[in-house]
RNA sequence: UCGGGGGUAGUCUAACGGUAGGACACAUGGUUUUGGUCCAUGCGAUAGGGGUUCGAUUCCCUUCCCCUGAGCCA
């Protein structure tokens, strides 16, 4: 075990008490974490962070992980919520067998629980207002005074927090209070709520219940019903960890280890739920599964993979400084994946014509190409060639700069796979722009060799006019201008949304292998970058999404001019 | 000045008293039928000040900075 242990290499804070509660023989010897979201939005990268550490530590440890959704607030919360965060849990790879609960399955335990405590003195029922509380609360740098009916009788407790469950009284009439101590400089102990009156309808319970638990008070239950050995959970729950031990050791049941770690905050992005809510009601992106949003159905509609996250995830690390990470990495997981996984052709998104002057009129060539020069597995595919191709207008210029290798007038340049081409001349509208560019090949040249061994300073991909099949292709952007949109006080994020995160190419000119490509299908465009087909496609019409562009070296010399 | 947490290259993270290391980013060169990939090299950090020690990112003291807490949200 300890060898196996030592052979990972990954290592973080919370591995390193798990392993010393190994050793020393805690639990058991045993591993058990779990996945405690609220079904009230949306997962995104943030929350993979969660599940990836809890899943994977359960994992690496020979634990188990569970599943759980902390529902304890029937106002906020739905089903649907429920199935989709199901769904990206199982899309990232991940299986919670038949450990999937719901704090709800133990709103009967919990309400015994809090019985338990009022006899034990240790709760009351409290009459005050909301805005009462706030004020007998105190504040950071005051105490807070004693509610005056911290001291009711246990039995008059009991009576009363029976008919609060009974629904005797109306929303916010009354609370069930912890008894610890209103002078604690931490104001979570200040006698904390455990139950509020809520008359409304649980999707799990529907009309059974109109009291709920509070965060503190369920969830600590939860862990110790389930026999959590480790729950870990984001930073601003170390104010509650108190609490959390005060629960379990007042009731005197079985208490797991809560352990903090720092969220995850992405650059050029936000992880607010209730901000992306905003951004989804109000239109600003189309839905949560955007392929700007950094949601889970976001990004795996943007065409990333479950392994691209998890390898992100596994090199941020976990450890308690609140950091930014740069996107620049997330990126960079993803070609690193992408670049040993996806198919590679030729598509030219922003095309312009090539007539091959001297290439006969009616021939097509089936040329070979290869379709994953890192993976000889991936084999080749048959691509057809003719006199007339489409290429990238920005792979000509009728004047090159000093850095630009590609084809110009009187410049001889490789087509990949198929052969070198000389332009000679172009054609243009009468507002100047270009609409043709007329080149010679030589037939020597097939496949892309020349057997006299001239060299051609660049490559560049093309699609047979005749052979192209159309497609729209989705180019995103990041979806805000700065890099921490939330971070003027001044300013709403949303003056900070990039207007050009979408721009859609509505005349690409795909080669026709791309025809049999199913949903959901990564590829790479050449020279262009990885490209998922969307679920917007039809038969007619295929729409693809720009996952992330390949480095460019180009553009880096051309911004710098 | 109340409580809790945190400060290691531009960014994230390791080193648990013994050569401050890795990844991303950036830069330079090499290979290349993708200006991709790959390879090599470079850049670059312990917030400040004291102390303990043969030796301190690590332990102690102190100053500074950042985050967080006054929901019947989680």
């Amino acid at each position: 075990m300890k060898k196996e242990i030592e052979e990972n290499e990954s290592t973080n804070f919370i591995h390193q008490i798990i392993e010393k509660d190994l050793l020393e023989g805690k639990n058991g010897s045993r591993v058990h974490t779990r996945f405690p979201p609220e079904p009230n939005g949306y997962l995104h990268i943030g929350h993979a962070k969660s599940i990836i550490l809890n899943f994977s530590t359960a994992e690496k440890y020979n634990g188990l992980c569970n599943l759980r959704f902390d529902d304890t607030n029937p106002m906020k919360e739905e089903e649907e919520y429920v199935r989709s965060i199901k769904e990206n849990i199982k899309w990232l790879g991940y299986d919670w067998e038949d450990r999937c609960y719901f704090a709800s399955d133990y709103f009967e335990k919990m309400y015994e629980y809090a019985v338990q405590l009022i006899k034990k003195g240790k709760a009351y029922v409290c009459d005050l207002s909301a805005d009462e509380i706030r004020e007998y609360r105190g504040t950071p740098t005051q105490v807070g005074k004693n509610s005056p009916y911290r001291n009711r009788e246990n039995d008059e407790n009991l009576k009363l927090f029976k008919k609060m469950k009974a629904g005797e009284f109306p929303n916010g009439a009354k609370t069930l209070r912890a008894k610890i101590d209103m002078s604690n400089p931490n104001i979570n102990m200040r006698d904390p709520i455990i139950y509020r009156i809520l008359h409304s309808a649980h999707q799990n319970t529907g009309n059974k219940w109109c009291i709920y638990p509070t965060y503190d008070w369920a969830h600590g239950l939860e862990d110790s019903i389930e026999n959590i050995t480790h729950s870990l959970c984001t930073l601003e729950f170390e104010d509650h960890r108190p609490l959390y031990d005060w629960f379990l050791n007042e009731l005197e049941v079985y208490r797991p280890q809560q352990i903090e770690f720092a969220r995850l905050n992405l650059n050029y992005t936000m992880m607010s739920k209730r901000k992306l809510n905003e951004l989804v009601s109000k239109n600003y992106v189309n839905g949560w599964d955007d392929p700007r949003m950094p949601t889970i159905s976001g990004l795996k509609r943007r065409g990333y993979t479950p392994d691209a996250i998890k390898d992100f995830i596994e090199r941020i690390g976990v450890a308690k400084n609140e950091g930014i990470v740069d996107i620049a990495l997330l990126e960079h997981c993803l070609r690193d994946d992408l670049n040993k996984k996806a198919l590679r052709f030729m598509g030219v998104l922003d095309p312009i014509k090539v007539v091959i002057d001297n290439y006969p009129d009616d021939k097509t060539e089936e040329l070979e190409a290869i379709n994953n020069p890192g993976d000889e597995s991936a084999g080749t595919r048959k691509v057809p060639f003719s006199k007339e191709i489409y290429i990238e207008k920005d792979d000509f210029m009728e004047v090159a700069p000093k850095k630009y290798y590609r084809l110009t007038i009187g410049r001889e340049v490789r087509l990949r796979y198929a052969y070198f081409i000389k332009a000679t001349s172009i054609v243009k509208d009468k507002n100047g722009e270009i609409t043709e560019i007329h080149c010679t090949y030589d037939p020597a040249t097939k496949g892309g060799n020349s057997p006299d061994g001239r060299k051609v300073k660049s490559t560049i991909h093309w699609v047979s006019a005749k052979d192209a099949i159309d497609a729209n292709v989705r180019m995103y952007d990041r979806l805000f201008t700065v890099e921490n949109p939330l971070g003027d006080k001044e300013k709403s994020f949303k003056e900070f949304l990039n207007p050009d995160s979408l721009k859609v190419l509505e005349n690409c000119k795909l080669e026709p292998n791309l025809k049999n490509l199913n949903v959901g299908d990564t590829v790479q465009f050449e020279r262009k970058g990885y490209f998922i087909l969307d679920e917007d496609s039809t038969n007619k019409d295929q729409v693809f999404n720009l996952a992330v562009p390949l480095r460019d070296k180009w553009k880096k010399i051309r911004r710098k001019r």
